[in-house]
DNA sequence: TTGTGATAGTGTACATTTTACACTTTATAT
DNA sequence: ATATAAAGTGTAAAATGTACACTATCACAA
């Protein structure tokens, strides 16, 4: 894939040559300066979000090495030199969670020249949602700690990990009310209660029980189980699951969940 | 910003050192290996739409240099290594257009392992709208040639380029429903019906006259002008301009546009 | 100047969707 | 058996969206 990858090392001002088809083409070769190639740093980094059954949370980790050491921040790690970015966001989860193939989602590429002390790191930020029920957190080599923050816990990050948080918070929020993703964050068979107690803490107010009921069973995705809900403490309610190959039919004839 | 970036070229296993606070502090230190860290080259690529009245139009450039010489393909160029993202694609477009404050998006980052034949190049992909009336196309030093398409016009693309356009039309057609994006595809002062018909080249589908015009005067951020169109060939049409200051106060009312 | 043609512009009735709202049912725990 | 806490359900009124057809105005040509 690299070619003449060589050059890169020899010396600063060397220039990468490259030729396509007939090495002996004049014009199919070009020379681009080393100074404008292969400068940049890439990494990604993931804004995991649990649900509790009251709150939404972030997983967090702090920091055991500089720079920003011992200051939380979002998960992420260097993208390995041949490995696509959704492959790099799905090893840095599974690294801290042991989950694999985690939901995700790319929300946007931040890269402001200054935001990593080191040179020019570019990040590509993902939102990933997980059910919590499932996960183990790992302390890692480059983490002292790691924690479940609800938003109003969250202070000040690393790097510009804050603005990265909001912006993963404003696209988790105008994106569950147009895909289905909050199935994402519930038990595999949950139920309608529980189903609304997520959107409105995500939403961030309150749904009129009925309605939402209504709404979300005419949309004819959701599957009612014979079972119902267990260790409940009173009257158990209906367990439903989403069909995801009834959603993809829907999706075809034209349908478009909203909420 | 950068610090003992010689490092980099003294050899290709060297790791690159660097220190926060105190540098007698061992624990301040880590080491980063190189083969991690400052491989990557970084693009911008841009989608420019432009509106003639009748159809949607997107600018391609078709490509003077290996590799893909002579395909046709998006506008864009490496970022420089003090170059924030959104300034390097302005860049890109002032020196194709002339224009400088283009209106733009980020849309989604690309970067597949094989994407470039060069090396591992990650590009940064992002939508721009431009009222056609301003535009001054110029050949630029990588470009043979510099045309507008429409969309059934564009075929093979260099690169990974086919897949970005489409995941711009994509991005155009749901975004132009939830944010008054269109306004900068017409002229300052537009009629109802050019907009309405810049809604239906962009949606691909017919929309009632009546109802569209009651919508978008119900939205209370279009100031009629007291001008009409001129040159009209037969009755004028009364002009109107998009107000800014007013959509903005309406945002911090909660307003949300919707289309 | 007058007539004609093309496009601009307008209002209403009906259908659909959204909202607000309170009581009954059910399994559990005592 | 009974008390309790949460589950589950329907309707009416308001708001919104949709479909639809004619009149008004100006430019141009005769």
């Amino acid at each position: 894939m690299r070619r003449d990858i060589d050059e890169l090392v020899k010396g600063k001002n060397v220039a990468l040559r490259f030729s396509e088809g007939n090495p002996e083409d004049e014009q199919a070769q070009y020379l681009i300066p080393l100074e404008d190639f292969f400068q940049f740093g890439l990494s990604v980094d993931c804004i995991l979000f649990g649900f509790d059954g009251q709150e939404i949370k972030i997983l967090l980790i702090e920091r055991g090495v500089a720079p920003y050491k011992s200051y939380w921040a979002l998960p992420g790690d260097l993208v390995y030199p041949n490995e696509d970015l959704n492959a790099a966001a799905q090893r840095v989860l599974e690294n801290l969670t042991g989950i694999r193939d985690v939901f995700m989602q790319q929300i946007k590429t931040f890269g402001k020249t200054d935001r990593h002390p080191l040179g020019r790191v570019i990040t590509v930020a993902f939102i990933a949602l997980i059910r919590v029920e499932h996960y183990e957190t790992r302390a890692s080599s480059w983490a002292d700690n790691v924690r479940w923050f609800t938003l109003p816990e969250v202070g000040e990050l690393a790097f510009d990990h804050n603005e990265i948080l909001n912006k993963g918070v404003e696209k988790l929020k105008s994106r569950v009310r147009r895909e289905p993703l909050g199935f994402e964050l519930l038990p595999i068979n949950f139920t309608l209660n529980q189903l609304q107690k997520l959107y409105e803490a995500i939403l961030d107010r309150p749904i009129d029980k009925r309605t939402f009921r209504k709404k979300i069973l005419a949309m004819n995705f959701l599957v009612k189980l014979d079972e119902k809900q267990t260790k409940n403490t009173r009257r158990p309610a209906c367990l439903y699951t989403f069909d995801q190959t009834r959603y993809g039919e829907l999706l075809d004839k034209g349908f478009t969940f909203e909420l």
